[in-house]
DNA sequence: TTTATAATGACTTGGAAG
DNA sequence: CTTCCAAGTCATTATAAA
């Protein structure tokens, strides 16, 4: 199952690497724009066309909290990417009852503003894997519809051969017979209203050369030339995308809370006046059109001299917001693409005492270490976040493992590495493996009905003391054998809280020790040191669980028997380095970087009392660490062997009931933090290298 | 102000049943 | 094949207590 994974993006680095003789600048840069644009408009809120923080957050009020009825549901199929004005016009129609009706009207009339295409989800399909939306009619005009497999040969053919081909502009892009051809009006307002932030862009003004700078703060300038040899196009869609969450974020969030230090310090030096126009368009042109250097060296080396060639650029990544936008439409009704399919048993490459293990594997080239890299999260996210994160990690393949196959309680999660995967070996001693192994006191009072030999994932709060007094006078009630009502309510709730039988009728949450056992921290890891025992929770439950952590490190004690070079990236409570500490692993240098102070204050007494030979050094905060920084710390003691972090989950867990919003939530977009340190090391280190080769 | 406590579903998936 | 059901999930928020 896992095997048959297929990743989109090697269908466009394919067609790259075919398209590579020194013509891709011919790739069609400019013609989707119009069309797209008219297939998805963007809808006045969005905060691109908005001055500031407050006014974008002013704006989304005021649409929301309207005095329309209906303004609910109009700001339900506005988020969808439809503009307001169709949206409204569809409700005054079909009424707001038939939410489905609705969408369907919507999303025929996006599609009757599409050319006379003839099957315009089958075209967006290709369309979204890079190909120019011409080239894709006149083929599948050519082959018919039918096979998609040939369509697909076919444009990899014509996007090889196909190198002098004149970019034919869409004619009809202002002549389009829609209805709605004022809010179009609108959009393309907006983007107009970016030509009067050219200026500041361009290097020749005092403002531009002070903007320039600031994409140093993240890009070092060494990334840029070796961004070609990486991975291409690849790279392209990497900077961009990072540049669209920074969109998203910019309008989902108050300016204030805005932590990215370039768009912070650009905030700062361009003023209060800097809109937030100024502010994206400067990252994305300036990003896209360094990276489009390195892709591209043998057009103009000026990035920004050419006036029109930067306009096709910039626009190109405007059009990859509307692609994105699209590709969000098209989860909605088509979900053949983006599922991934989880293993079972989930057992990834393998666990220790099971069959079926997987000893060899063939990493893209852009995912080689050095360094090793290893990347963890929930594996039952919604809907395509791990075809991202993979896609963004040098599209390796994800390991799902179940920590149930390592310790008593299960914990399902998401890996992305780049470690080998033949010689894995265990911790030992093994964990206890059962609840009965684990808690023996508890079998006593265990019930025969309560058929659980595993714990479910352990998580960062606890059930509440009236539920536990519930099931006790429930159970009081019954004499002998409880009803099987009453074994059903009790089993329901013991699964959903991890509750375990410590008296008569009496069940009872983990206790924070217990919770430390089970993950493999050493007994009280977490206990004191200012740490509140809410937080305590808390924290473990944010946690790796050592086993299966140090199962998959086990490959590195014979690599690094010297000692090893840390760099752990949301290290909480120091999951990554208590694993390699128990593989016997010295750690020689740990950059740690954490939020929270007192997951800071656990793992430093944990390294101090553990005597480490090796530095420890502390950072606040993933956002601070830039180019420059990590320039310094790689220069301090040569490079990082190995990359950890497992980014904040709370917008992927089906347990947040209130912000699961998928990577682009407030705290898991920090994913993308972690893809930006990754690069950075990866660059830093191999411009080091070849400077000493 | 900090900490503890209690109340609060949605979404996805796999598999059985029809 | 579709429909239904069971199971499971690194959580957030409001309020009371310390």
């Amino acid at each position: 199952m896992l095997r048959s994974f297929s990743w989109p993006i090697l269908q466009v680095k394919r067609m790259v690497d075919n398209n590579s003789g020194g013509e891709a600048d011919n790739f069609d840069w400019d013609t989707e724009d119009d069309l797209e644009i008219d297939n998805y408009a963007i809808s006045a809120p969005s905060g691109l066309s908005t001055p500031c923080g407050e006014a974008v957050l002013g704006s989304a009020e005021a649409g929301s909290s309207g005095n329309s009825p209906n303004s609910k549901i109009i700001d339900h199929f506005v988020g969808m990417g439809f503009s307001r004005e169709m949206v409204a016009k569809v409700i005054e129609e079909k009424g707001e009852e038939n939410s489905d009706l609705i969408l369907e009207t919507l999303l025929e009339y996006s599609a009757s503003t599409l050319p006379s295409s003839s099957n315009s989800k089958l075209i967006d399909h290709f369309v979204g894997m890079g190909f120019s939306e011409e080239m894709v009619v006149k083929v599948v005009q050519e082959n018919g519809e039918g096979n998609t497999d040939s369509i697909l040969e076919t444009l990899l053919t014509y996007s090889a051969l196909e190198t002098t081909a004149p970019v034919q502009q869409n004619p009809d892009s202002g002549n389009c017979s829609s209805d709605y051809e004022g809010s179009l009006l609108n959009d393309f307002s907006d983007f107009d209203s970016f030509s009067e932030t050219e200026e500041i862009i361009s290097p020749s003004s005092e403002e531009g050369r002070k903007l320039l700078h600031l994409t140093k703060m993240g890009y070092s300038e060494a990334e840029a030339s070796v961004a070609m040899e990486r991975c291409g196009l690849c790279y392209l869609i990497h900077i961009c995308n990072i540049f669209l969450l920074m969109v998203g974020r910019m309008s989902k969030f108050h300016l204030d809370s805005i932590k990215d230090p370039r768009l912070f310090n650009c905030c700062i030096e361009n003023g209060p006046d800097s809109t937030i126009e100024e502010l994206t368009d400067f990252i994305c042109a300036a990003q896209i059109a360094k990276a489009a250097d390195a892709l591209f060296p043998l057009e103009d080396k000026k990035p920004f001299s050419n006036g029109s060639s930067h306009k096709k650029r910039r626009n190109w990544g405007y059009d990859l917001l509307l692609r994105k936008k699209k590709l969000k439409l098209e989860k909605r009704f088509d979900e053949d693409d983006d599922v991934v399919h989880l293993p079972n048993p989930m057992i990834g490459f393998g666990v220790p005492n099971e069959p079926d293990q997987i000893t060899h594997r063939v990493l893209p080239e852009a995912a080689l270490g050095p360094p090793y890299f290893y990347y963890e999260n929930v594996a039952l996210a919604p809907k395509g976040v791990w075809t991202t994160i993979s896609r963004f990690l040098y599209d390796v393949e994800p390991e799902f493992v179940d920590s149930k196959f390592f310790c008593a309680a299960a914990r399902k999660r998401g890996y992305v590495h780049n470690l080998p995967i033949d010689n894995r070996f265990p911790l030992l001693p093994f964990p206890p493996r059962t609840i009965h192994e684990a808690f023996p006191l508890t079998r006593k009072w265990w019930p025969s009905w309560d058929t659980r030999t595993k714990l479910n994932c352990l998580q960062t709060c606890i059930a509440s003391a009236r539920l536990t007094d519930k099931i006790r006078k429930a159970l009081e009630d019954s004499d002998g054998e409880p009803l099987l009502g009453i074994q059903k309510f009790v089993l329901e709730q013991c699964r959903k809280w991890n509750l375990v039988w410590v008296g008569r009728n009496k069940v009872a949450p983990l206790e924070p020790d217990e919770v430390e056992m089970l993950l493999g921290f050493p007994r009280n890891h977490t206990r004191g040191g200012g740490i509140s025992r809410t937080d305590r929770y808390k924290s473990l439950g944010n946690s790796f669980q050592i086993d299966t952590v140090a199962y998959h490190f086990s490959v590195l004690k014979d690599k690094f028997p010297g000692g090893i070079n840390l760099l752990s990236l949301f290290s909480g409570i120091g999951g990554a380095e208590v694993a390699l500490h128990r593989l016997g692993i010295p750690l020689k240098n740990v950059v740690a970087v954490e939020i929270a102070e007192v997951n800071r204050n656990i793992l430093r007494s944990w390294w101090e009392q553990t005597n480490q030979r090796g530095t420890l050094t502390d950072i606040q905060d993933v956002q601070e660490l830039n180019g420059d920084r990590l320039e310094q710390l790689i220069k301090n003691f040569g490079g990082f062997d190995l990359v950890v972090g497992g980014s904040p989950c709370n917008n992927l867990t089906g347990s947040n009931r209130y912000h699961r919003d998928g990577l682009e939530g407030k705290d898991s977009a920090l994913f993308f933090d972690f893809c930006r340190i990754l690069d950075l090391v990866k660059c830093i280190m191999n411009g080091t290298k070849s400077m000493i080769v």
